[in-house]
RNA sequence: GGCUAUGUAGCUCAGUUGGUUAGAGCACAGCAUUCAUAAUGCUGGGGUCGGUAGUUCGAGUCUACCCAUAGCCA
């Protein structure tokens, strides 16, 4: 077989946070599809490196009082970590603060610049009056100008998720100095895109892309491509653009760089030879896994860096979803924002290793880690179907037959065993397809194919028959040769129970062995088996979820200082509002309008059978069906307001915090329509 | 708001170019079994495929609109 030489990539995570399971899910489907590669005998090299640059850095840096480079080195240590427990095999990990790639990114530049690909211009941005500096969005802050909430940063909104720029905010001010900031007019340096526009279309065309992203690319190049701003302005943790006193290079130009300053320094301390992998006429293989969330600038803007400086491009970007734990996004107070160090607490990494693999697919959608299922899909398929294998057959062998194997299989055996080594060629095919689920499902059915045989021989019945001894030793024989197809085939997922149950079967498995259709010789040694996997238990999971949440609630002060108390009122305030019980004797949906359902108010006979109309912004959480008949509570004596679908002549009370939902607020039974609320 | 995806049994997911009674694993129920880490085998119940309206002899599978979820908008 030829071997290919590849060079593959994870993205690099940010250096301002901890490892969480939502990166897992990456690293963990690129470690398997690399070793594939390198069981399959490939030359297969995986890099990557912390991302290290930026404002966020320099916030978090300044907010524990230490440098950036200290904050920097401290995250690195802690992700090497990470990674490393969770059997990330990468031949390199680096950082984008780094020699290497402050050459390559102001190489890179200089040739962009060369080739007439860079411009500047002037924009408007918010200055700092009193510091005589120009900020970014995330050092100023102010009141979001959607969901109110106070002192939210420049770009986007922590309470709402909203997205919008500074200019937008309410009562504006530099994080800084709290100076009100101005408009002021500021250089920036520009790459130009749409100068290879051509090129970026065919190799966005030619490149058998994920068809989903293929066609979320297509939309750029309709509205042709702008020009990319790629400088920022001190202060900035980053690299000087040269020639640019005070201009640094934007954290996601130098970012993708630190792919290559990576090999660039494995490259150093291996002897291999950097060209080969990433001059123009290179014929190694380059491949990126990447989150859908940077597809474009991974499918856009890198290789647009790479065609301008003169470099080989990608052969594929790979994009993968996110993760949801239990059906929804991570919640730091739901516990299910899990740091990768809170999992290694309490579960072994391969339990999760396994369970992404058996969902991870080629296409680009969201990946639910549902924990009930997590347990019971690990611990029913590989602990009670693939390791129960060896269990049942190893007590066998080594206590009735000196602990070696038989060669000879009946033919219902043998054939098995031949599909099984069959197998092989697609198994191999899903993994290489980045279908790993497909993978493990042909997997697990031969797991039960062969539990089904051992069934039906019956070897503990058997083995009480002096007649059938020979029988029992082939069945258990078989059975172990079948668990060694099967924990070769899950090597890539399971690496360090490969590696146990090849200490077990005195054996080391390459795709070549498994392909080969070989069994292990006759009288072959097979050691002592011990337990390869405990179950996951659930008092485990909780633990984790349990410790998520305190990790959350020791932050919380911070969280609750969003939404604090308004200023005081008096009884006299309070008193004015006129309260009341109210029946909604009609709901409907308003034709033309997003959130508004109209209801019709009957305030009962105290009011003199008063009806009120309200438009009340319910739709997402109430269908008119289920309001019909209700009572609620509404301010009755509000001014009316005309709104573009009629008059609203109160208000129906309800609450609603920052996690989407709204509550109307229903009297207790016994209520009714018409009484004062106070 | 625009765009790109996703929405199939209690849970997690498969369903090729539209075609006989919609599949798997887990969970659940019953039976069998005890070699094995309460593991294994057999049998069974359970979905009309997010909603509505279309195209078609025929739609989970095509079209339009709507709803929900996720991501992106340099």
């Amino acid at each position: 077989m030829e071997s290919r030489r590849i060079l593959v990539t994870s993205a690099l995570p940010y250096a301002n946070g901890s490892i969480h399971l939502g990166h897992l899910v990456e690293y963990i489907q690129t470690d398997i599809w690399v070793r594939l590669q390198k069981m399959c005998g490939h030359h297969c090299i995986y890099v990557c490196a912390d991302d290290a640059h930026g404002t966020p850095i320099m916030l978090r840096a300044q907010e524990e009082g230490i440098e950036p480079e200290e904050l920097i080195a401290k995250t690195q240590t802690e992700h090497e970590a990470d990674f490393s427990e969770f059997l990330i095999g990468f031949d390199n990990f680096h950082s984008t603060h780094s020699e290497e790639n402050r050459n390559f990114a102001e190489d890179i530049f200089k040739k962009l610049q060369h080739k007439d690909l860079i411009n500047t211009r002037s924009v408007i941005d918010l200055f700092d009056p009193e510091q005589k500096v120009f900020l970014p969005d995330r050092f100023v802050r102010g009141t979001c100008p959607k969901c109110k909430a106070e002192d939210q940063y420049g770009d986007n909104c922590e309470a709402c998720g909203a997205t919008y720029s500074p200019a937008d905010l309410i009562n504006p001010h530099s994080a800084l100095s709290g100076a009100t900031p101005v408009e002021k007019e500021n250089l920036h340096y520009f790459f130009q895109l749409g100068k290879l526009e051509e090129e970026l279309k065919t190799w966005t065309q030619s490149n058998s892309l994920q068809p989903e992203i293929s066609n979320k690319i297509s939309e750029w190049f309709e509205d042709g491509l702008k020009d990319w701003d790629i400088s920022r302005d001190a202060p900035y943790f980053g690299f000087e653009i040269p020639g640019a006193t005070g201009k640094y290079f934007y954290v996601w130009l130098d970012a993708p760089i630190g792919y290559m300053a990576s090999f660039k320094n494995y490259c150093e301390r291996s002897g291999e030879d950097f060209d080969a992998y990433w001059n123009a006429d290179s014929t190694a293989e380059l491949y990126h896994f990447i989150g859908k969330d940077i597809a474009y600038f991974h499918t856009l803007f890198w290789p647009a860096t790479l065609m301008g400086a003169g470099y080989r491009k990608p052969t594929n970007v790979f994009c993968h979803g996110f993760l949801m734990v239990n059906g929804k996004k991570m919640s730091k107070s739901r516990g299910t924002f899990i740091k990768a160090r809170t999992y290694l607490n309490h579960l072994q990494p391969e339990y999760l290793r396994y369970y992404f693999a058996a969902k991870l697919g080629p296409g680009i959608n969201d990946l639910d880690l549902n924990l009930d299922d997590f347990q019971q899909r690990v611990n029913s398929d590989v602990v009670g179907k693939l390791v129960n294998i060896a269990s049942r057959c190893a007590g066998f062998i080594s206590k009735k037959f000196d602990a070696k194997l038989s060669a000879s299989f009946s033919s219902e055996c043998e054939q098995a065993f031949a599909e099984a080594t069959a197998a092989n060629t697609e198994i191999k095919d899903h993994y290489e397809q980045r279908r790993y689920a497909e993978a493990i499902r042909s997997i697990m059915k031969i797991a039960d194919q062969t539990n089904q045989l051992i069934d039906q021989y019956k070897p503990w019945e058997k083995i009480k028959d002096e007649n059938c001894k020979e029988e029992v030793h082939q069945i258990c024989s078989f059975g172990i040769n079948m668990f060694r197809l099967l924990i070769g085939y899950l090597k890539p997922v399971l690496p360090e129970l490969a590696g146990k149950a090849e200490n077990f079967f005195n054996d080391e498995l390459t795709w070549a062995d498994l392909a080969s259709g070989e069994t292990l010789p006759e009288g072959h040694i097979i050691n002592k088996f011990k337990p390869l996997m405990t179950r996951i238990e659930s008092d485990k999971v909780e633990a984790m979820i349990e410790e998520t949440k305190e990790q959350a609630s020791a932050q919380a002060p911070v969280i609750s200082a969003s939404d604090p108390i308004d200023s005081e009122i008096s009884f006299d305030d309070f008193a004015k509002l006129d309260l009341r019980v109210a029946r909604i004797s009609k709901a409907e949906l308003v034709a033309g309008a997003d959130k508004l359902l109209q209801l019709t108010l009957d305030l009962g006979e105290a009011t003199g059978g008063l009806e009120k109309n309200v438009f009340a912004g319910i739709k997402s959480a109430y269908s008119p069906e289920e309001l019909e008949g209700k009572l609620v509570v509404m301010v009755a004596n509000l001014a009316a307001r005309k709104m573009r679908f009629g008059l609203s002549e109160g208000m129906v009370l309800a609450a609603s915090g920052d996690d989407s939902g709204l509550f109307v607020i229903h009297p207790d039974s016994g209520a009714e329509a018409g009484m004062r609320v106070k």
